[in-house]
DNA sequence: TCGCAGTACTTGACGTATCATATAGTTGAG
DNA sequence: CTCAACTATATGATACGTCAAGTACTGCGA
């Protein structure tokens, strides 16, 4: 059923970053677990709230530049907020704005993940490519997201 | 944060990556789900079992194939059942062994959804790239299998 | 042929993602 | 100043995925 919709060249493509994102991400998720207690969602919002100033961003942004829903992120940090990694806060000057702090705790969690996952995606994935492949793969990931993107 | 661990090639790409592949995640989910009551989960056991002889798998056997875990798999094939999508038989020569099939209303359903798949996977990811681009990402995704692979 | 280790599969609990809906605060037209 | 439309966020239902545990059958050594 394939020949029909993609020439031989497409399909492995497909098919082959099919089968590669299933399975880092599961290898990731278990590395990731295994030296952790974070999900991978856990480590993403973590991560993108120790680059911020403050170490605080509000929901709407942080959905926003995650590219995640509003109701995902809401969910995730009530998780979160459960296990005391993050805490919420009313934003000044707007009544429905909430604001998401990293704890000092979510920051310990997140300092003491990173080398682990950073060896683990170099492992995984970027070890293994050239410079070339790594640079097509960067142009890839960008013509893709400028078209799906905004 | 990044760049103690990723050279900004290396970190282009990486984070260009999990961009591209949360976007069109979502997108094809969307576009898969607005025109045929399939989910990707479904969508994918269905394929396989469309390629399959007589359209039939043993579960561990497919399992193994979609790179699943059998729980995974078990759980799917259970919600794909409740809806007359698959069906479940005994395999003959082993008392454990269980083997899907598709149905004809699951038939049915991916044979009406695959041309509107087939045309979102074109218009939101092959389309946009050229033969170098698919041969290089073909290369790397055969890598990143070929190491965590099997 | 007994019994136990191993294999095939299922189930339950729980975290995760989505959609639809609810709630509360804001803003602008009149 | 009021109210309807809009925005920011939260929640409930349900599908999905993982791990751990359970059930049931197989096969093999003693």
């Amino acid at each position: 059923m394939t020949s029909r919709w993609l020439d031989p060249i497409e399909d492995h493509a497909w098919r082959g970053y099919r089968r590669m994102f299933t399975l880092l991400e599961a290898q990731l998720t278990r590395d990731l677990a295994e030296d952790s207690d974070l999900s991978m969602a856990d480590y993403t919002v973590l991560s993108n709230l120790v680059e911020a100033e403050d170490r605080r961003w509000r929901m709407t942004e942080l959905a926003d530049h995650m590219q995640w829903s509003q109701s995902r992120l809401s969910h995730q940090v009530k998780r979160m907020e459960r296990r005391g990694l993050v805490a919420r806060e009313q934003f000044e000057g707007d009544g429905r704005g909430a604001v998401v702090v990293l704890t000092d705790a979510g920051f310990e969690a997140i300092r003491v993940a990173t080398p682990g996952h950073m060896k683990a995606v170099r492992k995984h994935m970027i070890d293994l490519l050239d410079e070339d492949q790594l640079a097509t793969l960067a142009d890839i990931a960008d013509t893709v997201v400028a078209h799906l993107g905004e």
